[in-house]
RNA sequence: UGCCCGGUAGCUCAGUGGCAGAGCAGGUGACUGUUAAUCACUUGGUCGCUGGUUCGAUCCCAGCCCGGGCAGCCA
């Protein structure tokens, strides 16, 4: 006989006289004559109710089946009895695969989110990390079937690297050399000509300097993996080592640019209420109660959207008193982002156009001299979830804007290539997977999306 | 990295310069088509670590370690 999951289970149209379950028990209840044995397999959120008769064979074993121990069960599905569920499964023989004394950490009882990231490796046997990590699951699928859908390439971009990109943030050193006893030049610095690629290399930081190689070839592409960040952040938003969407599409300007992130935010988030509907009401219930309310409201109407400079005058005379002053060349500080966000608008905003001085060199220079076609959308209760740009194409403002950067010309020879042969308009953003998540599970830190999460000081399992 | 808060039973927390507490979990028993069942009884402690003040420190002080929040950096 094949196991049947228990989502199958729960959602079956007919009684069913051979069943076969395995899973681990969240919970037992014993009475005198027999036991209610609640068992998940973590297909769904819901386990299943199983009876295990105190005639049975094996009966005096039911003591094992403790909360956390592996059980397998073959049966009868039935209508239940009992008030709660529609379908219960009434044992013929239960085997407990696996114990679980009371060592075992998570009983049957409320754990703070700190306690169970220190138990990693367990945690996603509860409710709240099973449905996050389904909904993760189904999200990653859902950005693929979004952009195939559309004709983009998904193209893998490296994740070591060589290029100290964008001069984005600390980067992590990928490195053979004995720390102990590197070889020296003769000027007393480590030869890095030695190591493994002959140079320094780094965890990548962003993909989309190769991704924009592909975009001039296959026209619309993505990318969609891992991304490291040696930044000592420490926030609920932050992680050292996290996984990055970014589309890059050719003959694409900044407006489009725009369209297509507001249109991806929402098809994720369609997506999820879609096929993860239990899931959601569970956070709903019990991680955020305003969830679907506001998931709904963001579906319903288009994002807003708002200069730089239309932001700055918004924020000046909003009346608040800032901790960080309002001035147009300053960044947008997170008390700034949250007010345009959460107080202002009240709904997801794009801001774009930044001043040039703020933004990097590969952003497309508009006509004013001052400002390039940045754009960040932020959500309310994170902030920055995308970011991006338009980027330039035209061979000598790019040279310019390396020059303005102190980048070398020649390390990005192949980048100015873009720009010297075929060029095109092109344009692109990095959507933070984990942020997205965030503000679909209405889960308030990055660790809690994340399996195993990777911050400073914190690179557990 | 800076500022702030915290660390007491397996978990969540209360508490006091003078015998270490509760709820939940665990154990035993009772009861029940139960639903994080219920009721009674019960096991369980390096009070984060090191040093200092004190007759006496879990409590006061200092340093350190760990966790969390906020800020910066950004996705």
């Amino acid at each position: 006989m094949s196991r049947t999951l228990i989502k199958d289970a729960l959602h079956a149209t007919a009684p069913m006289d051979a069943i076969l379950l395995q899973g681990w028990v969240r919970t037992r209840r014993d009475a005198k004559a027999f036991s209610f044995i609640e068992l998940n397999d973590g297909s769904c959120l819901k386990g299943i109710q199983v009876i295990a008769d105190a005639s049975l064979p094996d009966y005096a074993h039911i003591t094992k089946a403790n909360t956390g121990a592996s059980l397998e069960v073959r049966g009868k599905l039935v209508e239940s009895k009992g008030q709660g569920q529609k379908w219960e499964v009434v044992a013929e023989t239960f085997t407990v695969i696996g114990e679980a004394d009371a060592t075992y950490p998570l009983q049957k009882k409320g754990h703070t989110l700190e306690f169970l990231r220190e138990i990693a490796h367990l945690r996603p046997r509860s409710n709240l990390f099973g449905a996050v990590f389904r909904v993760r699951s189904r999200l990653a699928y859902a950005i693929h079937q979004f952009f195939q859908a559309k004709g983009f390439c998904y193209v893998h971009t490296p994740i070591i690297t060589a290029s100290d990109c964008e001069g984005a943030g600390e980067l992590f050193r990928v490195s053979t050399l004995d720390p102990l006893n590197p070889p020296k030049t003769e000027q007393g610095a480590i030869d890095y000509t030695k190591d493994f690629f002959g140079k320094q290399a780094y965890l990548t930081v962003s993909g989309q300097l190769e991704a924009e190689i592909f975009a001039t070839a296959l026209s619309n592409v993505y990318t969609f993996g891992p991304t490291f960040r040696a930044e000592n952040s420490n926030t609920s938003r932050h992680a050292s080592e996290f996984w990055m969407i970014e589309p890059e599409i050719a003959f694409c300007d900044l407006a489009g640019n725009m369209d297509l992130a507001e249109e991806f935010v929402k098809y994720l988030i369609r997506d999820a209420k879609e096929h993860c509907a239990g899931d959601l009401d569970f956070f709903s219930k019990f991680v955020d109660k305003d969830l679907l309310a506001r998931l709904d409201f963001v579906l319903e109407r288009p994002f807003q959207r708002c200069s730089y400079t239309e932001a700055i005058e918004i924020l000046g005379r909003s009346g608040k008193t800032w901790e960080h002053p309002v001035a147009w060349g300053d960044n947008l500080q997170s008390e700034h982002e949250r007010f345009l966000a959460e107080e202002h608008f009240k709904c997801p905003v794009t801001v774009y156009n930044y001043p040039r001085t703020l933004k990097p060199f590969y952003m497309r220079v508009n006509a004013d001299g001052k400002t390039v076609t940045a754009m960040d959308l932020l959500v309310p209760g994170i902030g920055e979830i995308i970011g991006g740009s338009q980027r330039e194409e035209r061979l000598d403002v790019l040279i310019e804007n390396m020059r303005a950067h102190h980048l070398s010309e020649k390390e990005y020879w192949w980048y100015t290539d873009l720009r010297r042969y075929g060029t095109v308009p092109h344009s692109g953003f990095g959507l933070g997977f984990e942020r997205m998540l965030m503000f679909v599970t209405g889960v308030a830190n990055i660790r809690d999306v994340i399996p195993f999460a990777r911050t400073p000081g914190t690179a557990e399992f």
